[in-house]
DNA sequence: CGTTGAGTTGACCATCGTCAACAGGAGTGG
DNA sequence: CCACTCCTGTTGACGATGGTCAACTCAACG
């Protein structure tokens, strides 16, 4: 197999591009993004002390946000856009092991070092942390930290069940298992549309479900054969979601 | 593919047999896994307010200790033996997500709704909390909460690994990534050695890594063929481990 | 209008799954 | 003690799923 050369893996590293003027302390009382994420379980005065630690970053399609085994330095809470996360193996392997949409927040291990790289499908905007005031202000929130002790839990038992969508299933199960899984995330933000948008490219769907680009092809080609779905620019339109549905339940 | 029918997963449901005398109240001060799990977050008098709420409890070899889909009412410490943990698809395939040998938590996600089955592989020893006053502990004890944060991050982080490793690792690599993988795990109890003790069968270790049992026996087969590993009774030793550690990193 | 990169499709083939037979050990009962 | 079953594990033959390689379309962009 030659996985070395199937893609260049060409991102950008160079600094992340704060926008403009948003520099210093966010407006996080007003988020869009705050029912959606751990900052819920925070009243507004515990979001204010919060939002003076922030600081609104934003990244352009294909920067990266993360960087695997570097030092870990910041927390991130996307607010807008779509990220890929992934691992890459020493000998170019790559594998997706998830896509951060807004109210997904990245680096939550706190490890030392960046578990995956993470870099930005669409312009990507954060509210970035610095770890150890973040960590710092975990220690005083003890409900905050079980709210996030509760989402990594939630992304622990994501992940396990991505296991057994890779390990246990055919081609075409998967891809219906990643389009209807990726449709229930969207759901919060668009009421549940039967469009999908798909702002990752094909190598990517199939890095994240141990798939070639040919395969993931076929399999979309084939579902939309069938008239289970339209392909849409950038999405997919699931046109008999209570099949595809049955087909991911398994 | 004929999963539903490949194994009978006859496995025993009784209530957990609670070994005679040790009933309430468990000597944690001397715990032999108290290093090795979160509880050396504790100091010896919270070790003793935890010690309270525990209750030793013993399952033999097949004996359920949780099952997915029902209503989440502990949380366990693996104390002795190795037990495996599994998602079931309704049509019967099984994906193994890990195997947990004396030190780990199960259950600690705090879903309402047991996220996997578990059962003893060994004669298992188990330290068992209710889990509404596990949870209330942890809300009088940050840094034991903070502990269990960095092992459920700890966890996530393996659980991706696993899913680089199913996903994008020929058959033969994923038997050597899971025989030098648990060989890391047994190290702090057996000081690193190379005999790696395998208490789970064939059928586990495929389902763990996405294979099928004969594809499993044929690569272990080949390992010792070529003279890296020999099987012994219930384990195998590694002959050339620092050739297997490489094709383990990739 | 040529170039580049994403995506699609086809032909071929290898890896791994399927099916089957068999070996060896544990437990059971005569 | 042996015969028998049951279960786990091994090995072989064969085939299907999905990977590989290649050609092609199409849109974006200079």
């Amino acid at each position: 197999m030659n996985y070395a050369a199937h893609e260049p893996l060409v991102v950008d590293r160079s600094i992340p591009g704060v926008c403009g003027h948003a520099s210093h302390g966010v407006d996080c009382l007003h988020c869009k993004v705050r029912p959606f994420s751990p900052c819920a379980a925070l009243d507004d005065r515990e979001v204010l002390e919060l939002s003076v630690l922030a600081r609104a970053s934003c990244y352009a399609p294909r920067q990266a946000m993360m960087t695997q085994d570097e030092h870990a330095d910041s927390v991130l809470n996307v607010t807008e856009g779509a990220v890929r996360l992934y691992r890459l193996l020493p000998d170019g392997r790559r594998q997706v092991v998830g896509f951060a949409i807004p109210g997904d927040f990245l680096g939550l291990s706190m490890t030392d070092r960046n578990v995956y790289c993470a870099d930005a499908l669409t312009a990507v905007t954060a509210c970035k942390f610095n770890r150890e005031s973040f960590s710092a202000f975990l220690d005083t929130q003890p409900a905050f930290l079980r709210k996030l002790y509760d989402m990594v839990g939630h992304e622990l038992r994501l992940a396990q069940e991505q296991m057994v969508i890779i390990g246990r299933r055919t081609a075409e199960e998967r891809v219906v298992c990643f389009l209807v899984g990726l449709r229930r995330r969207w759901a919060k933000f668009n009421g549940g549309s039967v469009t999908v948008p798909l702002p990752m490219t094909r190598q990517d769907i199939a890095d994240f479900l141990g798939l070639t680009i040919e395969t993931v092809s076929r399999a979309i080609s084939k579902l939309a054969r069938e008239k289970a779905i339209v392909v849409v620019p950038d999405g997919v339109r699931l046109l008999e979601p209570a099949r595809l549905e049955d087909i991911a339940a398994g």
